[in-house]
DNA sequence: AGGGTGTATGTTATAACATCACAAGGCGGA
DNA sequence: TCCGCCTTGTGATGTTATAACATACACCCT
């Protein structure tokens, strides 16, 4: 049962969470990046609650476990964790997601479900895009894809 | 020193913000929605300074003309010109942006230059998001795509 | 005219999200 | 050792957005 927030199936969880968490270590290493404790704890409470969180959320668990409670702890390691890739923004929520496929370039696609607020990465590839920009003489550095809709849970009796 | 949003060349203005208020009141008319004075002045205000503008930039032009200076009186204007399709709100600048071609329905795309901050409407037509979409079993109501990168004119000895 | 309905506006307050500025600690290299 | 760099801690502040409630106005129906 691989993780695959992909379509909106469930998935065995718990090792998905200590195989991203490993890449992030590689990662980190191999670009002599430092995932220090508040980031790495960042990354696993993202991972563990998966699903996008806001920065305030996060910096809640963060307090609790000691940490520290003001709002720069959360946004530097939100920060720091979305540079390398482990985790992206959602524009549209406000919110952080962790990367769902770490490792890998992309150039990340989301469907949001305006229902249950469950996030899926796809990939994105928008060649209509990238021939637009090519057309007007854009130079196109990074992409914001974020779908609404329902999810296939919600399809029914979900508001209109 | 106004830029068309297609691409980012010039254009002539005047015409453009004249032609976009007058499909808007016809736009209303048909569907018997009100375009009240607030309303009214948002978008004109919005299709004058032809750029991404926050909502408290729009509110302090308003309070300076006697609308109202509360935050609401703002927010429910833009609220509804983005439902009529009149305005487009981008999500990477918590912002608002004056549609380009309106009366055409369109799902936009947005080009973002990181440097000046022009903002560019494209289409989109995003298959690849279709595809992953209709596979997942997501049904898909409205998309988010918005590029960030460096517009022609800002190439040249941009902040890298 | 009276009364009900719906939409729009006005206002207060506050929630939610994000950054600035500055101090202090740790660690490696010159 | 001393310096420079990165990271963390903290207080204050800035920015964006909505909740909640009251009022006004237009319209229709009887």
């Amino acid at each position: 049962m691989p993780s695959e927030s992909l379509g909106f199936t469930s998935h065995d969880h718990t090792s998905c969470v200590a195989s991203a968490l490993a890449c992030a270590e590689a990662t980190c290493k191999e670009r002599k990046a430092q995932l220090t404790p508040v980031r790495r704890r960042v990354l696993e409470i993202l991972l563990e609650n998966h699903s996008a969180m806001g920065a305030y959320d996060v910096l809640a668990r963060l307090d609790a476990e000691g940490f520290g409670s003001k709002p720069p702890i959360a946004y530097r390691a939100l920060a720091f964790l979305v540079e390398q890739g482990f985790v992206h923004r959602i524009e549209r929520l406000n919110a952080f997601i962790a990367c769902t496929h770490p490792g890998t370039v992309h150039d990340p696609a989301f469907m949001i479900c305006r229902d249950c607020g469950l996030v899926a990465e796809a990939q994105s590839a928008n060649l209509a895009l990238q021939k637009a920009a090519t057309e007007s003489g854009f130079q196109l550095e990074q992409t914001v894809i974020e779908a609404q809709g329902l999810c296939p849970a919600c399809q029914t009796g979900a508001t209109t």
